[in-house]
DNA sequence: TGTACATCAGTGAACGCGCGTTCACTGATGTAC
DNA sequence: TGTACATCAGTGAACGCGCGTTCACTGATGTAC
């Protein structure tokens, strides 16, 4: 719980420690968001957390789609550059280590983005679908599939894999858990932290290029 | 479009295809919840559907919230029969192909389902948390997990997996693309029909038993 | 068999609340002279 | 250097809308006599 500050009257206030509004904004949203769904957050319990008013969404962001639109743009910008990052680099093959790594290191940090993500890409009508589809159809589809596919062609994945499934395959395993978390952690017995965070990559690495079966 | 019928006036009306009415709105409310989320959708859209007065929800379902948890309960019922079911068939081994074919049995033929319960899910201060948790923890926490123990034990899978982690990888694994079918369907091109349920669920028992890397 | 009536599935108009959004205003800051 | 003023970050009260929910009623059905 975050102390309102005691005397704060209109006027423009003094410079210091101001233009962080707009972030303190980006961040309580996109806490919000993530924990209660867009719709059913108000633009009141936001202001309210960012010490701010709620006419400062409209100020900054047009209104609520714009404020989710801005958080969407930099959780995605997260995700773009360490993808890239991940599959630009030189070395050969881990393909699979370098791309579940990456991955799962941007949502350890940030659980609220695939929730943010899942959620929207649930939402059927939602005109910032198209904003997402979009980013996602130039940035990430040119990057992750077609590396894939040249993994398969040089024989380091099995060659009758379809690289779109597998892509699903990866992500999903990936991202359950830190969706789930809410409900899931306190039933299963975890959190999110640092430890988990490397010991679910172990799992999820191994899974991926060896599978579950024993007797090998 | 369904057009509602011509003249329905005041007072009770005929029998037939009345009893129906609590039926076609939970059908609706299904329909509606999973592809805009639940605060998102309005019981006048819902009512409008199932042809229907929104005063009938508060009828038979008390509120909205009661709405929500028939739609809830009733797809948890078609997913811990169809999981109880393929786990409790006596024969030995396979156990990856019987878990994988029953869980993406019933969300291919239901992909509202999987949707619903991961917004649910993701909805931190829901009161219907604690229904879904506890039907979850009651039903499905001692079969799967368990399960996959026994398996782990007769080295049917790798000694060092964590069950916990295993049963969260393949639900995910299984899941993502019936949860994202909005936005990748038309991105990836697949549409969620019989075929796309059996191509998708041959290329998820392989990798679940094998994993993906070549030259074995 | 005919009739009076209790039942109860369903109506539809209205309510109040909380939401996103608007807008006339404020006053410290930075600047021009 | 001192002063007048344009700027603009931010206020806060108010607006109207659409939501979930309520409730006094309705009238076909099934039943008792």
């Amino acid at each position: 719980m975050r102390k309102s500050s005691k005397a704060r009257g209109p006027g423009r206030p003094s410079s210091v420690a101001s233009l962080q509004a707009r972030e303190r904004l980006v961040s309580a949203a996109a806490e919000h968001f993530s924990r209660n769904g867009f719709a059913a957050t108000s633009l009141r319990a936001i202001a309210r957390e960012a010490d701010v008013t709620p006419a400062m969404v409209a100020y900054y962001f047009q209104d609520k789609e714009g404020l989710l639109q801005a958080v969407l743009e930099a959780g995605l910008d997260l995700l773009v550059q360490a993808i890239r990052q991940a599959l630009a680099e030189p070395c050969e093959g881990a393909l699979l280590e370098r791309f579940i790594g990456a991955y799962l290191g941007v949502i350890n940090a940030h659980a609220w983005l695939p929730r943010i993500l899942i959620q929207e890409v649930i939402a059927r009508d939602s005109p910032l679908r198209q904003v997402f589809a979009r980013r996602f159809a130039a940035e990430m589809l040119p990057l992750v599939p077609p590396a894939l596919g040249r993994a398969i062609a040089a024989g380091e994945l099995r060659t009758d894999l379809d690289p779109r499934l597998t892509v699903m395959s990866l992500v999903g395993m990936c991202v359950l858990p830190y969706i789930a978390e809410p409900v899931l952690g306190p039933l299963l017995g975890y959190r999110i932290d640092p430890e988990f965070g490397a010991q679910f990559t172990a799992h999820t690495v191994a899974l991926a290029c060896h599978g579950l079966e024993g007797e090998r």
